[in-house]
DNA sequence: ACTGGCACTCCATACTTCCGAGTGCCAAGT
DNA sequence: ACTTGGCACTCGGAAGTATGGAGTGCCAGT
């Protein structure tokens, strides 16, 4: 269907059009690479990949463009993955190296793969359901309230105020405390449910309403919070690209945590870097962009994603190989934290 | 220098203009306001005010637009705040009386002050510096490490790791955390670095050099926090707006915390709400944007500060009252939880 | 199967024209 | 001393009109 010699011009299509942002004709895709044969010919191939529905032409007379499916022929099977430069490793490794809390990671990794890819860059704080739990804190703050802090194995602190039905002692708090510690700590939060359903049980009568009122909070922020955090930056990098649909558009989808959610897509087992281009994208508003993810995590457990949201006229190689090596080097900072 | 109808002249031209985006003519000014005079008088006032720098044209042959110096004169002299609508009031209300964490309060509090005033919503957490200590918590969460989490009185929580100089047991961790609550609770964050330098001196020699770097790591928190944590949303309103320096300026602009801050303004005691006009600010890249700020806290302590960015062009009266309502709203669910 | 030649299309750009809103100024009116 | 109507003038923006060039499809020739 497709012989070399059109793979080759559709490669060539898509990196003059990425690099040049202008409709590429066949005259100019001779000139700049240099394939063995004529203007002449080359349309000819560009006429069968412009009805097998690759390429397109903005107007008659004008040069052709990758469609959607261009572009993902393109990343299926015309491009390799492009190593970063040793300057660019070595950049990635001092910016994300001072970070001192897990906000603090998250916020400097989003940032660095926003200046790298100059474009939006999107991260995904590690998910709570797929972390265990490394200790429970109750606080009391006031009469009638008490403080539940949940600190996970990945450095995530999640803070919640109970109200107590009952006035509650000091010393029924320490108790309480001990208790769920020691039920829990090192427990996969996915397990908590079924091992917290036995306490209320193991406390005494008088203690037990506030257990099961603090109980109940702590089933709550894990199902609440399993809403994941997402946060993005580089937004200044979205004026200069062109879209199709309005900037406004993107920018009020990148607002939404939900649509961000999705943007990254349900976590592919492993780090591979996928990609998703225009019209894959399931939210009205992103067709024109395209979404470049990989999951990242210590060892070969995945807590949560990144990724980088730019136009589907995008340097696909050299942002997959930006997202992979930050995925790389995120999961190595939180492991080593 | 400025009678009342140039006054009233000033104050039409403003409103025209934010209403219609269009400089304004003579002609149009007396027919939709109802100045009992000529188009031909109106000139020679537009004369004198743009010879005083009120107004200018765009282009010879053009209307009238305000200057910098001519909306500041509308805000401090020609407006009233203007009260918000039941309708809006009562949406404020329910919309912020749902969060359940300060995260979420001020996260909701950004979201509302976007939507309702259709422009870029700022919003800068309580500050740590004119908050007090309410709760220290010590955590053992590995050997040679400790979390130390410092709650505030108004739900904010800090958490560092630490790495311990020596190996620490259970109880040594319980005593100083004992301590560190018995000497901080309830103290002014200002005043901790007095109180803290005592503490050494009160625990065991064995347990010193923990203890110090415990503390040191406390302080240091204090001081980095300082740099206080600032949150905006609305950006794809911008989009709307129409700025001479490119969108692209604005948005790296709000993308600075540091900037961000500036641009919220030194707190003013009170709660009025205070504006910042084009050049006014200090910030290159929002030379042509406008800021309308006010703190909030609770009673009379003023924990932080949020406000709006948006065009010179704006509705001040209406964006000034959105501003100030939020405020007050805010200080009450904070006073509340 | 490839190539050179050729007629054709059509977008961008630049240039012109033209209209009207708006101005400044002046002399006349109150 | 203001205010007003009149008038000539300016200038930006819209609409219309070339013009050029890049690119195409097709065909006949190698």
């Amino acid at each position: 269907m497709l012989d070399d010699r059109k793979l080759a011009v559709l490669r060539a299509i898509v990196e003059d059009y990425v690099s040049t942002n202008e409709p590429v004709g066949s005259k100019a895709l001779v000139d700049r690479h240099n394939l063995g044969v004529s203007p002449a010919t080359i349309r000819n191939d560009m006429a069968v990949l412009e009805e097998q529905g690759y390429i397109a032409q903005p107007h008659t007379s004008a040069g052709r463009i990758p469609t959607d499916k261009g572009y993902r022929l393109f990343v299926d099977r015309l491009s390799t993955i492009k190593p970063l430069s040793k300057a660019e490793r070595r950049a990635i490794e001092t910016f994300l190296s001072g970070a001192y809390d897990l906000d603090d990671v998250v916020g400097r990794t989003v940032r660095l793969l926003a200046q790298l890819t100059r474009q939006v860059a999107v991260v995904q704080y590690p998910s709570l359901t797929r972390s265990s739990v490394r200790h429970v804190e109750l606080v009391p703050v006031a009469t009638g309230r008490v403080l539940l802090v949940l600190i996970t194995n990945t450095g995530r602190v999640e803070q919640r105020v109970i109200e107590t039905p009952a006035e509650l002692s000091e010393e029924s708090v320490g108790h309480l405390r001990a208790l769920l510690n020691t039920c829990l700590d090192g427990l996969a939060f996915g397990d908590v449910p079924g091992a917290v359903s036995e306490l209320p049980e193991q406390v005494s009568a008088e203690e037990r309403p506030v257990a099961a009122a603090v109980l109940s909070v702590l089933l709550e922020t894990l199902v609440e919070k399993h809403e994941e955090k997402v946060v993005f930056a580089g937004a200044a990098n979205l004026a200069a690209m062109d879209f199709s649909r309005s900037l406004r558009d993107v920018l009020e989808a990148l607002e939404e945590q939900v649509v961000l959610m999705r943007l990254l897509g349900e976590s592919a087992d492993s780090s591979t870097v996928t990609v998703r281009i225009g019209t894959e994208n399931p939210d009205e508003g992103l067709r024109s962009t395209s979404v470049v993810a990989a999951g990242y995590g210590v060892g070969d457990l995945t807590l949560a994603r990144l990724g980088v949201l730019g136009p589907t006229r995008m340097d696909y190689p050299g942002t997959m190989g930006a997202v992979r090596a930050v995925a790389r080097y995120v999961g190595q900072i939180l492991a080593g934290s």
